[in-house]
DNA sequence: CAGCATCCATCGAGATACTG
DNA sequence: CAGTATCTCGATGGATGCTG
């Protein structure tokens, strides 16, 4: 990796532009909910408001609506009135969020293996014991 | 990907694991000040407090102490107590926390191709525009 | 040197209720 | 249906000062 680029500055002066770069990135997953919206919209294509308010159980209206506000301002996702019915508001993602997909395929690996290694414990089990737990960090 | 595990239940039930998967990948690299501690061991190995705190442009005492230790919990860093000066302490990446730059690796490259897209600009002149910025959101 | 203690400001998110 | 409006709460991070 090309991290460095000298000897005498501090990192953050080395590695600024890389370091904004994954700041942006990281930006784009911010949000409790943004993984799962995103995955959402990978495996079901097309969603309105409502059905993916009901697809991801918990997540209430403001936060929906205001993730949502700020993926199509990223221009992940798309927003549009649907064809069919009036006052329906279709959601997908756009060519650019569909390139997420390789990267939450990666924090994925990433996490599986970091748990791996915490815990010994296999991620399945693990998983069930978490998700039986809620209310800590990790809510999903 | 296979996200997808059937087609009734709600995403958050289908995609449980690698949900929870990518939240604890992300929780590694939570904290405004996380990713540039990281990137700061890749590239010089070994550092004490100071040293630390000195290549981190304004990150705060209390801020990098416990940034440093909940990186320690996660098994990312190792601290050793100086062999040289008593008194010091080194930090420096576990075989476990080096996997991570593949990561970071391309959480930049997305963030890169992001901000190419959204600005049409380059990253090196819009960087420094950020950074003279400052203050907003990407606050690195 | 390597932190910890305190106080404070900000912000994301949950709960609840309401609307064009 | 697709949101908006409030209010509250807890976690994060900044500022400052102190210590073994």
């Amino acid at each position: 990796m090309e991290f460095y680029m000298g000897n005498k500055d501090q990192i953050h002066s080395q590695c600024r532009q890389t370091s904004i770069a994954i700041n942006d990135a990281l930006d784009l997953l911010a949000g409790k909910w943004t993984p799962l919206i995103i995955m959402a919209l990978l495996v079901r294509k097309v969603l309105c408001f409502t059905a993916l308010k009901t697809e991801i159980e918990g997540i209430s209206s403001k936060v929906l609506s205001s993730s949502l506000k700020r993926l199509e301002q990223q221009l992940i996702i798309e927003r549009n009135a649907s064809s069919g019915q009036l006052g329906k508001i279709e959601y997908k993602l756009t060519d650019h969020g569909r390139n997420l997909e390789k990267l939450l395929e990666q924090l994925s690996d990433v996490g599986i293996a970091h748990r791996i290694m915490l815990t010994g414990r296999n991620v399945q089990e693990r998983a069930i014991a978490e998700f039986e737990n809620f209310g800590t960090k990790h809510i999903l």
